[in-house]
DNA sequence: TGACATTGGTGCCGAATTGTTACTAATTCG
DNA sequence: CGAATTAGTAACAATTCGGCACCAATGTCA
């Protein structure tokens, strides 16, 4: 096969996701004055010799001010669809972040995944396609815990859980599958969080399980 | 936050998956002369205004003869290693095939996923990470019914199953998961594979089956 | 022609997993 | 103190799973 390459150019769209009053949430940056939308995804291209995920985490830290310790490529598209930057190629990265406290910039805003102000189409789909993309991957990889800080309570984790698959969880079997997957040990703090017993605080440590393979499933399939 | 587009290289390199002689088989093309390795990924840039998806079919063809019928994006690299075209990023697809009986061109031929050539190290990475995608989606995705004509024996299904997944499955548990979860009809034709009892051809036939979620499993967590 | 090997397909049972209810524990509020 | 609230567990019923055993239909070969 005789191959030329061809010079395109490239955005990467970064979707920074953060669990923000029991809502799923997106991190939205203001347009430039004379934009169609009003707001879009945080982006730019990515420096020469700079690889994706760095890109995705500079463009982070200059909106967030700090950089979200996960990503994940949502896929790279070309669809035609028009881009805040006119790039013919967007590679999207979901970045996750724990809930956080620090003031985010005056151009920064989040929006509830439910609630989105009009976007790009092109950022438009990529930021359905990152939530389809956690959301499908939830129980696969451990997304979870990078909406959390280092040490959290048991229903801290569930409500998370919650949130990312979008239903209710029962208590009981939630630990039980928990305690199977030796993902979280206990640490000896315990939070109070006002009314009601206090929690004790995991962290996240998975540990080595070999061989709990099962048989297919066949579960969701969406297509 | 003011960006602006930067004109780079961009490759999509196509990883052709079909069972072949019990194993899951590459399609690679020879390199022109002159090149570090002999065998490379088909691939090459994408046309103006060619979707990415458009471009791993056309490439596909002009391999393969026919286009596969399903791909799946396995992301975007822009690691520094070595491509072929020396592309600056790659877009990584897989295509899924069902065993081909046609003739494929001189310069193409299969190879065992577990007895590859030398190649790029970029495209070694596509190769692996389109593997790693491929089996981990295999009960999230129909992607086992790309890999099989239109009907099918379910020593068939399982068999493919099996490929993908690297493991051998149980014959009852398999049928009693695939019978509920509705997503193959029995045709009413049968096929003699020479000796034992003929198997009845099946088709794949999701049926819109609500509401069946389950609890969190939190399998597989392999990092 | 009649064992027997080979492949397809199902029934069933004990073991493991899951969903659910109900309970106990520790704290704040009034 | 008792009610309300949140955390954590025990126990049970229902379901699912892995495995074995078996029956069915065909080809092979003495």
């Amino acid at each position: 096969m005789k191959s030329a390459v061809r010079r395109t150019t490239l955005a990467v769209d970064v979707v920074i996701l953060s669990p923000r009053s029991d809502a799923l949430a997106v991190l939205l940056v203001r347009s430039p004055a004379g934009a169609r939308e009003r707001w879009s995804l945080p982006w730019d291209a990515p420096q020469t010799g700079e690889g994706l995920e760095d890109a995705a985490a500079r463009i982070s830290r200059q909106v967030l001010g700090t950089a979200p310790a996960f990503f994940e490529q949502v896929g790279a598209l070309s669809d035609g669809r028009r881009h805040p930057g006119d790039a013919e190629v967007s590679v999207g990265i979901a970045a996750l972040s724990p809930a956080v406290d620090g003031e985010i910039g005056e151009d920064a805003e989040w929006f509830p995944l439910s609630g989105l102000p009009a976007l790009a189409p092109r950022h438009r789909t990529v930021v359905d396609r990152a939530a389809a993309v956690v959301r499908q991957r939830v129980d696969q990889s451990p997304l979870a815990f990078r909406l959390l800080p280092p040490t959290f309570t048991l229903s801290d984790l569930q409500a998370v859980y919650e949130l990312l698959l979008d239903r209710r969880l029962h208590k009981a079997s939630f630990r039980r599958a928990l305690q199977a997957s030796y993902l979280v040990e206990p640490t000896d703090e315990w939070r109070s969080e006002g009314r009601g017993r206090p929690a004790q605080l995991f962290r996240y440590a998975p540990k080595k399980r070999r061989g709990l393979r099962r048989g297919v499933r066949f579960d969701l399939f969406t297509d």
